[in-house]
Order: structure tokens, then sequence, then C-alpha cells
DNA sequence: ACAAGTAAGTTACCAATAGTAACCTACATT
DNA sequence: AATGTAGGTTACTATTGGTAACTTACTTGT
């Protein structure tokens, strides 16, 4: 018996591509941090590195370059001594925190599925 | 004038976690548009393939794999010739579905922010 | 006066992930 | 016999991420 490859269930898909879109925006690593971080207001370079202990500086760097880039931040520097730099959220930017609050709300349902961590045992 | 850091606006914060809980389950490339083409029954290898061009073979079959180990999927192999082998969200991967359609909604938002609006389906 | 601290990064280096293209097995059709 | 199909794997390269040290200019502590 032969199989026939089902057809596309969207020949021309509109959804996929906005899917595509959307986290195109929010790409790189803790990127999606990095914008809940901000859903309060304003923050600034080194509050930004505590608020999320795993990035590096680095990353960070790159990152906030990149969503300023892509118009969901914007940089300021004040004059302070030294100089001190915050970064908010564009309206842009705002748009996207219903999405990061509906991947909340799936991190605990996802805890209370699983019941139990899935710890792994030795067995290598 | 000398700055202070501001505390963390969650000093033990419990919601950035879940937010990583969650992301660490759709991460890697493509993930999200696996699951995302999942949503409305299964699927085979090579329709998964087609529902998301740029994806390689290598690159899906290591997401679906992945994906099958954090149990947001389940494979299933059909005897037929040459064998078949079908995807198909689990439960857990079910709960995934609003968080993506948060983020495809967000994805037109975004289209009409940019002011970029083809409604229409003209010239490719 | 001089050492140490601070803010916001940058740099060099290495590891992990993704992309590209060729290849594989076993069976079916032409 | 040659070609096609399904579901991958393999080798190789390119891009991204992680770690740790370093930078610049000003301020504070001893």
């Amino acid at each position: 018996m032969v199989l026939k490859m089902r057809k596309n269930r969207s020949p021309k898909p509109p959804e996929p591509c906005m899917l595509t879109e959307c986290m195109q925006v929010i790409a790189g690593a803790w990127a999606p941090n990095v914008i809940w971080s901000l859903r309060a207001g304003p923050r600034r370079f080194n509050e930004l590195k505590g608020d999320i202990p795993p990035i590096s500086s680095k990353v960070l760097s790159a990152r906030l370059s990149e969503l300023e880039g892509r118009g969901v931040l914007l940089r300021h520097v004040r004059p302070t001594s030294p100089p001190s730099v915050e970064y908010e959220l564009t309206e842009l930017g705002e748009e996207l925190i219903p999405a990061l609050e509906a991947i909340v709300q799936v991190g605990y349902k996802l805890k209370s599925l699983r019941g139990y961590e899935p710890e792994v045992e030795a067995a290598e």
C-alpha cells in the first residue's frame, strides 16, 4: 500500500507566516526575558542582568541592540557619572506582552501537568 | 551624582522562571512552527517539511525527537510500505496552542503597526 | 594620594546549534 | 533495470551562545 501525501492544510498559509513573523521579533537567547523584565517600566543594563541571572554581558548587549534595531525597545543614555543607560519598551514592544503572558500561563500549567519533577536518575 | 541600582522588581522572581520554563519546551529552531502545524491533527514527516518550507530534514528530525522527549508530541510508525510515521500532539503539546495563538495575533498586529499592510494577496 | 569600585559594555576564545547537500534502506511502480 | 518515495543520517560549514578577562572614566574610601 502506497501513501499519498496529504495536501498542506493551508495551501497558501497565512498563519504560519504570522507565527514566524512574530517569532523573529522575539528571537535570540533571552529576548523574551528581556522584554518581560521591561514590561513594568524602564530598566538599566545591570538591572536587567540581575533580573535574568544566567545571562552574560555579551549576550545581553547583543540582544538589546538587536531589539532596539527591531523597534522593540529604546536605549536612552542618562548623563550621570558614570553614564547610565535605560532601556524601555516601545509601543511595538508592548504589543508583545500579551503573548508573553500567554507563555507564562502555559509555564504554570506545565508545572501542574507534570506534577512531579522529571529528574533524571543515574543510568548513563 | 552616583547611581544606586534599583532592586529587582521581583526579589524571588516566580514569573520569569515560568517564562523560561515554557520557553524551554518550545526552544530550538522551528519548534513553534512544528507544534502549530500539528494543531489540527496528526501529520507525517514530509508533510511537516512541506508545511515549513525552509526547514531541513536534519533540523526537523532533531526538533521532532526533542519535542517527543519533552512529551510535546508522539511518534507513531504505521506499517505501510515504505513505513510512514505520524506525529501528533500530546495533551501537553495542546496546552501550548493558546500561547502560539497569542503569538500569531501579535504577528498580525506587528504587520499593521509597521504600516505595510497588504491585505491583498497580490504580486509575488 | 592612591587603591578600589562602578556602569556599561567589548574582546578573545571555545562549545553548541543551525544550515546545506549528499547519501542511505527497503519497497513500489514504470 | 531504472526511478520514485518515506523518513531519515552524515559530513561539513556558518552562525550563535557561553566564559572570563579587560576597558574607560569618574567616584569613594583609607
